[in-house]
DNA sequence: CTGGATCCTGCCCGATACTG
DNA sequence: CAGTATCGGGCAGGATCCAG
């Protein structure tokens, strides 16, 4: 075994650190239910029934589960009021902003290419 | 039963089908496979075994399987020339470019970002 | 109302083998 | 080389129940 790191330096073991965290972030991001918060959310604050009514078809589990990785990841924030029933709200952080904002780009070229898509689906299924 | 629609038009109802198609499209596209091989296409045109070294990680059959997704939207062209090997190459349409950009976008959030997740994570693990 | 924990089902996806 | 079909294990995700 070798004392020294292979190809050399830390700096690689650094950049190879970097793109599998880059690799973990991308996969926690692209996914439906993930974006569909973000974009609901928007500048608005939402508490959770609330986001639930929003997202069209979100289970109850899935919202959490989602919810909770969002703001692990700094995303979103939490914030919880001390009443009862309880009442937690959610909003996006500076970096959850940045974010939707390439997802609105996302959202745009749905639209814009809806037409598109279409017939190129249907001309495909023949 | 009633012979009209419900609350009165097509037009609700075109709005509606459109609605549930873009939802459609935004299911596949929002995957981490079909997002990953956008950008690794770029504005290369590439085959399928080097798209298979492109993309780390991606199996034989999800690769099959996204690029037939996406041919069938539209946003990748398929070319086969009929050679023994054959040789069939991948190129992004128009529709596709266009995605890209967004996913470019994406890319750039994510590593501007890299810091602010990692230590946001390290945070919440506590 | 928020959000865990648990069970259970269906499907995703990897491995493999087979055609052109 | 490119692509499909099949099988099987594992996990995603819905339903339900419970706790604070």
């Amino acid at each position: 075994m070798v004392t020294k790191q292979f190809s050399g330096s830390s700096e690689d073991a650094d950049l190879r650190r970097a793109d599998s965290l880059a690799r973990e972030i991308f996969s926690d991001v692209a996914n439906k239910w993930a974006l569909l918060i973000i974009e609901s959310l928007g500048e608005r604050t939402l508490r959770f029934s609330e986001l639930r009514n929003e997202v069209e078809g979100v289970s109850h589990k899935m919202l959490a589960q989602n919810l909770r990785m969002l703001e692990r990841n700094g995303l979103v924030e939490r914030t919880v009021h001390p009443v009862v029933p309880p009442r937690v709200e959610y909003t996006l952080t500076e970096p959850g902003q940045a974010l939707r904002v390439t997802i609105d780009g996302l959202c745009d070229w749905t639209h814009r290419y809806l037409g598109h898509i279409e017939t190129s689906r249907h001309r495909f299924d023949a």
